[in-house]
Formats: structure tokens, sequence, C-alpha cells
DNA sequence: CGTCTTTGACCTGCGC
DNA sequence: GCGCAGGTCAAAGACG
């Protein structure tokens, strides 16, 4: 809204730089002929310029509209082409009264526009108030809910401050600006490298973004990061980091580790993977995995996939490195959230401001000092070589999450004593995955999820065939009676994240989102999305579609069935071929 | 026949 | 220095 006005004002200072410059351009014009005449050239007949060659009739940086007025008196004095002075002087005069016209019509003109300009001054004026008192009532409102749990109390005295960020969610589907950093640093591998990247920096991007809004920079906030230092193999590929990054974690790779729940043999992600490795690791019967990405030759980019020893429908999903290669669109989904988090881990940074791809998933940060920071959910360690954060998709949050459930598989260190969880929240959901329909069409990539997912509070489908996609709101309601989940958005957010479906509700619309406008599937897909009474289609033909129907499947999502055994990975388990973006994990 | 997965061997880092 | 565990390599086999 206020972008519009400020556009249209810029439109309407246009307009009146648009009249001042035929004024000039009369000026010029009559300066040119009156040039042509001092050569000799016979003016038109009609044509009631002087005739009197006049260097100061040149055009004149001033504003100076009334120059043509001072420079036409002078007309008559100057005269040199032989004809009377009374001639010149009547020729002049004439000339004279004509621009005098032609300058008060301009004058006239310019008023109008300076006044219609001042009308739309107000007008904006008026309407930034607005929007100023309604952030004041928003904000206001989530202060008052927010003294009823710590982490929104910190947000409170955020706002208080008037430093601290203030919370605004928004999940955005978006482009990433700023991953210019990232590639400056190695690129000793091919030439191409560099440009694919510059390439993939403008390409969409799609986070769940938690925006802080009236906060310094913070929207602003750095390139995302190459998380992952260069590993063996990224010595001759890749820098695979920035100085920030070298300088907080040196020789350390950093993770994003995602756990959902799934029954499939790996997440799929969007991303092509090659299976290179199987390993027993201690402490867990089931083998880790090694995959890695294999949409561009060189990217090292790497993933482990290991289930849960506790859980066994818990898929733990590790992703390391950057792609130093455009990314399928479907691929950027978790492409963004995955880099958001490393670039948060790497930061060194303690709350989720800087990292507006993580904000509003519900993160705990915590440290030895037991204090709490808006970061639930997210498990955040350096225990081993590598700093990891853990994103849990996979449970409702818990306040005394996560430090009891990772406590043990990720063992802080002393530097990296934290514990950051993120959690989408699906307990009850056996569709871990996040697959994100591809698709080459630029959207109006920028769009509020809050808004367009429309949430109604409508009661949700048993089943993936239907519509599942819930009233996030009402049904925790429904779940925790005795969470008071006022209505606001960041308790919409907690609600959102806590339901079961939200991920494969939330995939499905962003997919519907990106898929959207490539072809008629995905004008389908977001009419699925965004009509159907409201509710969040969660177009059962995506998620019915058999992976091996084909890795490129434009507006599509891809569910395996459950009675998929893990690890016996299907080929192009997780393929998507088709758009391009850039990202790291 | 090309691609991908499997799997044992090898390499590397870390802790003792 | 040694052992352990994680991670990677590469040959062999499977599959379409």
């Amino acid at each position: 809204m206020e972008e519009s006005l400020m556009k249209e004002k810029r439109s309407r200072d246009d307009d009146i730089g648009g009249v001042a410059l035929a004024v000039k351009k009369d000026k010029t014009s009559a300066s040119s002929a009156s040039a042509a005449v001092g050569v000799g050239v016979v003016p038109k007949v009609g044509d009631k310029m002087p005739d009197c060659e006049n260097d100061d009739m040149k055009p004149s940086s001033s504003p100076g509209i009334k120059d043509l007025s001072s420079t036409s008196n002078k007309v008559s004095v100057k005269s040199d082409t032989g004809r009377t002075e009374a001639e010149c002087s009547m020729a002049s005069s004439s000339s004279r009264q004509k621009q005098d016209d032609q300058l008060e019509s301009a004058k006239a003109e310019m008023g109008e526009v300076r006044e219609e300009n001042q009308r739309l001054k107000m007008y904006l004026n008026r309407i930034m108030k607005d929007y100023r008192k309604l952030q004041m009532e928003f904000y206001d409102t989530v202060g008052q809910d927010s003294n009823k749990s710590p982490v929104n109390h910190q947000e409170q005295r955020a706002e208080e401050g008037g430093e601290e960020e203030i919370e605004l969610v928004s999940l955005t589907l978006g482009r990433f600006s700023g991953d210019s950093k990232r590639d400056d640093k190695g690129k000793a591998s091919s030439s191409s490298h560099g440009k694919e990247e510059e390439r993939g920096n403008g390409g969409l991007s799609l986070a769940l973004d938690y925006k802080f809004k009236a906060s310094k920079s913070e929207v602003d906030d750095e390139p995302l990061q190459n998380p992952i230092p260069p590993s063996k193999a990224l010595k001759t590929t890749e820098s695979g980091g920035d100085d920030e990054v070298l300088q907080q974690n040196p020789a350390k790779k950093a993770r994003v580790c995602i756990r959902t729940r799934c029954d499939t043999p790996t997440m799929i992600d969007g991303c092509q993977w090659r299976k290179y490795g199987q390993k027993i690791a201690k402490g867990n019967p089931c083998p880790r995995a090694y995959y890695r990405c294999t949409v561009a030759p060189s990217c090292p980019v790497r993933k482990q996939v290991q289930r849960c020893a506790q859980d066994m429908s818990i898929l733990i999903t590790t992703y390391e490195g950057t792609h130093n290669h455009p990314l399928p669109m479907s691929a950027t989904a978790m492409a963004s959230t995955t880099c958001a988090a490393a670039s948060m881990l790497l930061s060194g940074s303690t709350s989720t401001s800087s990292h507006p791809a993580l904000h509003g998933l519900n993160v705990y940060l915590s440290d030895n000092s037991k204090s709490k920071f808006y970061l639930p959910n997210t498990s955040l360690s350096a225990a081993l070589s590598h700093p990891t954060i853990t994103l849990d998709l996979t449970s409702t949050p818990s306040p005394s999450f996560p430090f009891n459930r990772f406590s043990s598989a990720f063992p802080t260190t002393s530097r990296y004593n934290t514990s950051t969880s993120l959690s989408f929240g699906s307990s009850e959901s056996n569709s871990g995955l996040l697959t994100y329909g591809g698709s080459s069409q630029q959207q109006p990539y920028t769009k509020s999820l809050i808004g367009s997912l429309n949430i109604n509070g409508r009661v949700p489908q048993p089943t993936i065939e239907n519509n599942i996609y819930p009233s996030f709101m009402q049904k925790n309601h429904q779940r925790n009676p005795q969470q008071p989940l006022p209505d606001t958005i960041a308790a919409a957010t907690k609600a959102i994240t806590a339901d079961p479906n939200f991920q494969s509700a939330l995939a499905e619309a962003l997919t519907s989102i990106i898929g959207a406008g490539k072809n008629g599937g995905g004008d389908l897909a977001q009419k699925r999305a965004f009509a159907a009474n409201g509710n969040i289609g969660c177009g059962s033909s995506f998620f019915n579609k058999s992976p091996s129907s084909g890795g490129s499947q434009p507006g599509s999502s891809i569910f395996l069935p459950p009675h998929a055994l893990p690890f016996s990975t299907p080929k192009n388990a997780s393929t998507s071929p088709g758009d391009t973006g850039n990202h790291s994990y």
C-alpha cells in the first residue's frame, strides 16, 4: 500500500518533470530556430520565432521560463540580420506574446500538478498515519498476548525498547537478494560457477518469513551465507564460505538437520541426489545414507539421511554445502529454509531476527543460563566437528523442548552450547515431504501466506485425498485448550506450526503458488490452493503422483506411498528438474 | 549400455 | 600413537 502510494507519487513527480521538460524543450526549439535564422535559413511562413540570432536564447539551465521573455527583449537590440529594428521588434513582440501564453499555460499546468501533488502528499501522510496507528494497535495486541509467555515477553520488551525487533509474521514467497557474499571467495572450480551463482541470486527463493518490522537493517540482513566451509571435496570446487563463516567456525561445516515424520526413504526436497555411501552409525541401528547433489557435477552439496533411533518414523535429513548451480524451483523451498537456518547458525546469532526465513517457525534458542530466546524447537549444536541446526518438523512445540529431546543426540560444546529447534509441528502427519511444485514462471513472489492461505476455521479432511488444510487455529484451540491462543498473528503462527497437517498444507500451498502460471496445472494448483471454499486444497493428484512418473512434473509434489521401506531408496527419489534457483543449505 | 545403488576398503579427524 | 567413528571412494552389481 505504502509502496504503491510512493510509486504513484513518483509518477506524479515525473509528470511535473515532464511539464518542465516540455517548457525547456520549447525554449530549445526556439533557440535552435533563431540560430537557424542566424545562418541565413529562412523561417517558415507563419513561424513567429524571432529572426534575430541571440545567444541568450540558447537553453538555460535555470528554470528560467522567464528567461524567454528576457531574452526576447534583447532580440531587437542584437539583431544583425539586416532587417529593421522595427520589423525585428514586431516579430519579437508577437513571439513574446505567444511565449507568454505558453508560459502562462505552463505555469497554470504546473500549478495544477503542484496542487495535485500536495493532495497526494496529504493523502499519503494520512495513510501513513493510519498505517502507523494500526501498527501500534497491532503491537499493543501482540504485547498483551506476549505477557503470557516469556518468549513473547521478550518480543514486547524489544518493542518497548524501540531498538529491538518488532515482529510481524509473514510467510512470504520471495526473492533473496543477498547471495552476493557467498560466492566471492572460492571459485576455484569451473568458470561458470560464478555466473551461475549470479544468476541464482536473482532467482526465486521460498521461505517462511517472519519479518521483524521496524527493525533497523534486519530486513536487509546479511546475505545468506554458505554455511559450509570447504571440505575436502569442496576445496577444489568452491570456497564454501564467507569470512564470517570462517571466522566463527574455522574448518567446521555447518549443517542443517531436518527432522520429519516421513515414511519415505528420503525426504523429497526437489533436488536430485545420488547415493554414494551408507554407514551404520554408532548408536543407531538404522544405516545412514550419504547423498550428493547431482544437479550439477561439481555441486558440493551433500545430505545424510537417517532414521531416528528412538522413533523410526522420524527421518533425519542433514544438509551441508552450497549449491553452485541453479536449483529446481521445487527445491528452493527447502533450500531457503535450510539456508536460512544455516545462516543463522553460522552468524552466531542468538536471535532469530537476522534470519527472516526462520522467523515465525517457533524457534527457541537456549543457553546455559536457561534463558530462552525465541527459538523453540530448533536444536543448534556444534557438538561434533560441525555446528548443526536442527529443524524439527515432527512435533508440537513443547516448553521443555528441545533440551530433553536433543541432549543426547546433539551434545553441546562450550562454545556452541545452545540448542535451537525449529518446528513445523507435525506429530501425526506421515507426510514428511517438503515438496514444492516446479514452475518457471515468476509469480508475485512476495505474498503473505497468512492472507493467502485463507485460514478460515474449517475442519480438516481426514485424508490427503481431500482438502486437508485445517483450521490450524481452531484445531489448536481444541487440542490445547489450556494454552491461550489469542487472536494475534503470533498466536496464529504458533497455531499453524503446531498443526500436524501444516507441512502438507503449506507445501501444497507453496506448490500452488510457485506452480501457478507455468501451465494449466499450475493455475489449477493455485485455484485449488486459494479457492475451494477457502481451504487450501491439498491437491490429491499431486500427492498421488508416483515419482516414477518422471522427475519433471511441473507444479506437482511427489508423494511416496507409506509402504516404501526405509532406505530402499528408489531411483530418483528426489528429483525435480526444472527451474532455477540458487540456494545453499 | 549408461546410470545408479550397494558395499567393502580407505581416509581423516578426534579423543584418550 | 592408537583406536574409533564418521565420511568418502570406487569397483561390482542391478536396473531400465
